[in-house]
DNA sequence: AGGTACTCCTGAAGGC
DNA sequence: TGCCTTCAGGAGTACC
């Protein structure tokens, strides 16, 4: 499942390929996944759009056009974006197909169909960006920030991470491994923290997403979920991973079994050992 | 307005 | 073997 750290590798990739190029054609195969938007009309409107610049922002992939118009891309679960020079090798999986000038195309693919596609016009582009939180690896990033985001929320820790609104980017995996890193259950309510654990929070959520990013996010799970890069390579940051998916299996630093609670329908794993 | 439950979607895995 | 149910997850929506 791609988060924040894949979310960034994906688009620095794409920034290289897609800065620059124009949209010849549009193949929508999956027209569900266009939101906001009349699928029907997509090709028409994208096509001899030229890409002025591809960023993140929480996890959602921006592409902005020359004309302010903007192209949302969220990979939700299973979402994988495929570059190709020639033609795509379309599978059932395949859901939507941009091409580019000299035969290059990208293709969205993404099994269990959950991914979203929007394109914004003039008026709508950025607005939604009011709704999410603090991005962990910008300028903004700093401990007054994060305590307000903290004091006036009655979440779980858990909760706290996952919510865009308070925070970007991070999803199950990263939030279980930010909190075994910072020595917090994932149960625990975010006011009751410590002013050190709140430190710990500030310290290890950009630092682990960091280390996640240099070494090339996370492959983890069955074949329909592991994440790939935008040239199919899987990450390694799967070998360090320290708490998710490993229920029952002893803790590496302390030895105890690794719990998994659910908190919202989510599994939260972490050591008993470990977090206070 | 912050927090919660429900919904979308499909392959894998478990039960009988 | 095969059919059935359950599970996995992010975020938009409706609702309190």
């Amino acid at each position: 499942m791609p988060e924040l750290p894949e979310v960034e590798i994906i688009v620095n990739q794409l920034k290289q390929k897609l800065t620059g190029q124009e949209i010849m054609k549009v193949e929508i195969l999956r027209p569900s996944q266009w939101k906001q938007n009349d699928p029907a009309e997509i090709p028409r409107v994208l096509t001899g759009k030229k890409i002025a610049a591809v960023t993140r922002r929480a996890k959602f992939i921006v592409v902005d056009f020359e004309d302010d118009y903007q192209l949302l891309i969220h990979l939700r679960m299973t979402g994988k974006l495929i570059w190709s020079e020639g033609k795509p090798e379309v599978d059932k999986y395949t859901r939507t197909i941009f091409f580019f000038q000299r035969g290059s195309c990208l293709q969205f693919n993404d099994t269990r169909a959950l991914g979203t596609l929007v394109c914004l016009d003039r008026e709508l582009k950025d607005v939604w960006k009011k709704k999410i939180g603090l991005e962990p690896l910008d300028k903004n990033w700093t401990i007054e920030n994060l305590i307000a985001q903290i004091k006036k929320s009655k979440l779980d820790a858990k909760s706290f991470l996952l919510d865009q609104s308070k925070i970007a980017g991070i999803g199950n995996i990263y939030a279980s491994e930010i909190l075994f890193r910072s020595g917090i259950k994932p149960d625990r309510r975010v006011f009751s923290l410590s002013e050190t654990e709140i430190h710990s929070l500030f310290k290890f959520i950009p630092q682990v997403l960091q280390l996640a990013i240099d070494n090339m996010g996370t492959s983890l799970g069955d074949g329909a979920s592991n994440y790939r890069s935008l040239y199919n390579m899987e990450g390694e940051f799967q070998k360090m991973i320290m708490v998710y998916g490993r229920e029952g299996e002893a803790c590496f630093k302390c030895g105890a079994p690794i719990i998994r609670i659910k908190q919202k329908g989510r599994s939260s794993y972490f050591c008993e050992g470990c977090q206070n």
